[in-house]
DNA sequence: TGACGACTCATGTTGAAACAAGTATTCTTC
DNA sequence: GAAGAATACTTGTTTCAACATGAGTCGTCA
């Protein structure tokens, strides 16, 4: 199955363990296309923010999703949204967001009821407990965004931002 | 089984929040701080593009992080690279670069053989199935990049490249 | 030599994500 | 006003990622 097992003995064996790239070399034989450098850049760049992300969210046992989906709800607050609405406005899609909800309902966060109007509708909504916890995380979460993004300064975080939407523009299926 | 010391919720979950008394507190603002705005079209953005990469990768059965471990290995052929050096060059971090081995192994795509010197380091090749199948690929992958950020054109992607550059910069460990 | 510790990878377990199928409810059409 | 389509979730199942733990190997120094 195997042509020629290439059982070469790596000649630069001592080369560093260390992760890292050696990004002295040229960077175009690394890639294909400007896009897919563009694409891994964005990869990279969001894990790496994302490692931080998760560390803090953490310190309260709570993912990036379930936090966001908490502040949906705190945006709409003291109204409440349906359970697939909410699944719509999260920042990354969420074909489970069922037990998403189900392990916040389970801890208090938040609250489900049943429409009587349409009983197939059931509203979401933030309990006291949510807010709180939002409330606490409030100063924690803003100075990991300052520790994240920080040392960029407002002129190119304006400027990131526009070209992020750009970039996914064309993507998006007309979502207000 | 919680290392960090939890910071616990409220206990008080029962106090419900549902539509009733207006007045309350509603931020209409929907960022705390232009860098969470920034973080959150990231996520997004890189989600949206993320979902097309899966979509072609899914046709040949392979994640967007197995590709890419494969494209590392290809870079390295026809020497091979030790697992964890192989892992440490990864876009996203991969503690389980065990299991994603085994699963490339098992169809063939790569090879593992345990260095005769050190009998601890287990050298990973691509076979060269992998690199039929890469090379398979490749215009596929060309292509995919076009339809995710060819709209942007080479200007502004250098542009992208260069902001998401210096806003993963502090974070890293090693300067490129 | 042989105990000790560092290194490299494998394995066990838990929990979440993804996809598909099912259930209850409402709407539509005749 | 009943059959069938549509809606809004829910549940089941499989797969994968994350963390902790363990096993084998090597270097070192008494």
């Amino acid at each position: 199955m195997f042509s020629a097992p290439p059982v070469v003995e790596s000649p630069d064996a001592s080369e560093p363990v260390l992760p890292g790239p050696p990004g002295a070399v040229s960077s175009r034989r690394k890639f294909d296309s400007l896009e897919q450098e563009a694409f891994l850049n964005l990869w990279r760049t969001f894990d790496s923010l994302k490692s931080i992300e998760e560390e803090v969210f953490g310190r309260f046992e709570l993912s990036a999703q379930q936090y966001n989906a908490l502040r949906l709800l705190e945006e709409a607050a003291p109204a409440t949204l349906p359970t697939l609405s909410l699944a719509g406005r999260l920042v990354s899609r969420a074909p489970d967001i069922t037990r998403l909800l189900d392990r916040l309902e389970a801890r208090g966060l938040v609250q489900r009821v049943r429409e009587t109007h349409n009983r197939r509708i059931v509203q979401v909504g933030l309990t006291a407990a949510g807010a709180g916890l939002l409330a606490r995380m409030r100063d924690v979460v803003r100075d990991c965004g300052a520790r994240q993004l920080g040392h960029l300064g407002a002129e190119r975080l304006h400027a990131l931002i526009a070209l992020l939407k750009t970039a996914r523009e064309p993507h998006e299926h007309h979502v207000p």
